[in-house]
DNA sequence: TGACATATGTCCGATACGCACATAAGTAAA
DNA sequence: TTTACTTATGTGCGTATCGGACATATGTCA
């Protein structure tokens, strides 16, 4: 039997199939803190409740352009950094049928990420409150501005800590920091992404030589306008060689 | 509309679904090398071809219910270390259909790994050829105790590649390196299994401080036996506080 | 011109690591 | 019994990195 003639006998419809769809945690950094967009359900289940924007993956349609495909759709944004995060599989996570959901999430400037806001009226902002230290993991809260806490739909509250694990894991030793700058930043504005990610402050110094003697950076001979004191030198992400 | 009367009128099939399988990488550092256990493909498509043990699925089935049922149907295990890995969603990376693959990968110490080859003839040793540096990250070969390549099928060299990327990754702040031993070790071995993960050569006594410093090793008191030379203390694992 | 706030740079002590080397403890051969 | 041999175990030293205190530079603003 040729590979032909066995694609044609081959019928997948013997197994029951569960749906997929695809999460996505839209994360920035806004004043010093991690922040994501949420909609609200105007539906059941969770009706009220907050969720990450999502949707089915079409039959014809990879995960990764289903990622790409919501991000231009709930954010109006392309060029983001989108990842994979994790598999959600639990056979009760939605009460409606057997969806198993592929998290992502994606890195977004604060300009972008306040345009998003802005183009989406039906997206809130909401900040993350990071419960434990270090790498230890775990679910992760969402409050408003005000601090009020964001009730989370389904496992999302999961995908918003795995979201800050995962962050936090791949910042030394990756791009993820310059993902969530603009163009052009500060030494202070990087390291207030990264005491952000973390949940901790670091050490000026120490942090300044740490990227300068990492050679990702490069100088721009440009400063910051507008501050009322000192102006700090711009950098910028050094190309990849 | 009450939750229960919105999920009466819920249609999961409005939406053309597809098959979802996990595939599972069994690892093991064998005579100073990583290996993962593989099937012969006897069927269409890539007939021949070796591939990482897998299935479907089941509908009322939990993502890490599927990996550890295949844990026990293939290799006759269970009690190892089982982490998923990452979820491979390319529309055409199987002829047949439309099928999403949530790919794990489970730790197995040597004792084990040869007991599940024992008991499964049709599961082949392959040893991993990794041709990239440090986490750089890539496809990965695999090849007989001879040097023969053995032809992957599917997509399974990217995750033979990722299982050795996130173990390389992990082995520094997690306890992967203790899921491949013995209970029972000396520090030879547990270097000999840090450096045949990472593919690279380490400095004794420079491990050996780490490893001790490090407060996640027990001595035992006993030494090894059998060796024609000094003898090696042997160490357990510390249970976690 | 001087106060002020932050940027930038320097110095010092503590810590971790690579590495060379010394010592210990078994087996096996002389 | 003694000696050679091999690996385990331990020590000392130079180097790189980091936290932290401190000094200096450079802008705005009164």
């Amino acid at each position: 039997m040729s590979e032909a003639e066995f694609l044609e006998t081959y019928d997948p419809a013997r197994y029951e199939r569960p749906s997929v769809a695809v999460d996505l945690v839209l994360m920035s950094v806004v004043e010093g803190a991690t922040a994501a967009l949420l909609l609200r359900r105007d539906d059941h289940p969770h009706l009220g409740a907050w969720a990450l924007p999502g949707g089915f993956v079409g039959i014809d349609e990879s995960l990764d352009n289903a990622a790409r495909r919501l991000l231009a759709s709930k954010a109006r944004m392309d060029h983001a950094y989108v990842e994979q995060l994790y598999t959600f599989g639990a056979v009760d996570r939605d009460p409606r049928a057997r969806i198993i959901s592929v998290a992502y999430f994606a890195l977004l400037p604060p300009l972008r990420f306040a345009a998003a806001l802005r183009a989406s009226p039906e997206l809130a902002l909401a900040g993350l409150a990071v419960s434990w230290p270090g790498e230890t993991g775990g679910p992760v809260e969402a409050r408003t501005a005000d601090g009020e806490a964001l009730p989370l739909a389904f496992d999302h509250a999961d995908m918003l800590g795995l979201a800050v694990l995962r962050l936090r894991g791949k910042l030394d030793y990756s791009d993820v920091a310059f993902a969530l700058l603009p163009d052009r930043f500060t030494l202070r504005a990087l390291q207030d992404v990264h005491e952000a990610i973390l949940g901790t402050r670091l050490n000026k110094p120490a942090f300044r030589r740490r990227m300068l003697d990492g050679g990702r950076l490069q100088a721009t001979g440009e400063r910051e306008t507008g501050a009322s004191f000192r102006p700090a030198e711009l950098y910028r992400r050094r190309a990849d060689d």
